[in-house]
DNA sequence: TAATTAGTTACACTTACTGTAACAAATTAT
DNA sequence: ATAATTTGTTACAGTAAGTGTAACTAATTA
């Protein structure tokens, strides 16, 4: 799954999980709300789980629900946790050849930049709360 | 190549072009400079090419020279003329199962989101020139 | 005319992704 | 206790995508 397949998929879950919230759902009834492949969602809930985003509990009658509130979740939280990865991957290519040295500087300018267009990115996602989400995807 | 290590490569071109201009440098001196094999280094450039970057010369004595100075060279429009797919590409998943509709407007949701952050990314490069990276990373 | 060089295509090789299934561990209901 | 359920994890075949290199074509020049 890419970044952006695994952010859409997770907030749909996540918004699946507010919407019965108390209430735990299985992987099952999730996978049937979003047409994802049981297993891999319970792979994908698995790191919202570490992360504190999501409670699980095993054995009969067990799922997935939420342990935050829906405004105290923000989609770069929700992408961190997903996501290891950045959204620009910094394999910036090894350096051979003659000019080494200034490749090399090259190599650090672009991790440098790479860096902060990340940090930028992260900041955007961190004005977005899934209750803001659900909101506006949920007004009818 | 992945959109990073394409941007970085086409900048180590680019960086070894400025420091010959005018003389135009053929593929394979470009690869010695580089480490990138010549091959790859001419599809790669010949995108540069087309955007009226670079300009390239056939036959003997041939090769590639840059077309505009480093001052007018902006990052973002390197990066555009080599990557068609933008950085956050908008693969979101297919929508199938029960909540259709409402999978469909966070599609939606996420498609704008991911726009939204493509112009911020373009943004913060339109601001690096190749002037300013040769300056930063030939300081020696 | 021959040599050179960009531009493009092709191909084998490897790597990564995908979807699914299967199994182990934990928990609950009976 | 036992059986059923469910998460968490692993495995795997099948597919797709990326990689590096070579080879070919077309353009240009000496």
């Amino acid at each position: 799954m890419s970044a952006s397949t695994k952010l859409s998929t997770a907030v749909k879950a996540l918004s699946y999980l507010a919407s019965v919230s108390p209430e735990p759902k299985n992987s099952s009834d999730i996978s049937v709300s979003t047409g994802i492949n049981a297993s891999k969602l319970r792979k994908l809930l698995s790191f919202l789980v570490k992360s504190g985003i999501v409670e699980s509990v095993q054995g009969t009658n067990g799922g997935f629900s939420l342990k935050k509130k829906t405004k105290d979740i923000h989609l770069q939280e929700i992408y961190c946790a997903i996501e290891d990865r950045k959204a620009f991957h910094l394999d910036v290519n090894k350096s051979k050849g003659k000019g080494i040295n200034n490749n090399q500087r090259l190599n650090n300018f672009f991790l440098d930049l790479f860096a902060n267009l990340q940090v930028n990115i992260e900041d955007e996602m961190k004005k977005i709360t899934l209750k803001s989400i659900i909101d506006k995807t949920n007004s009818n």
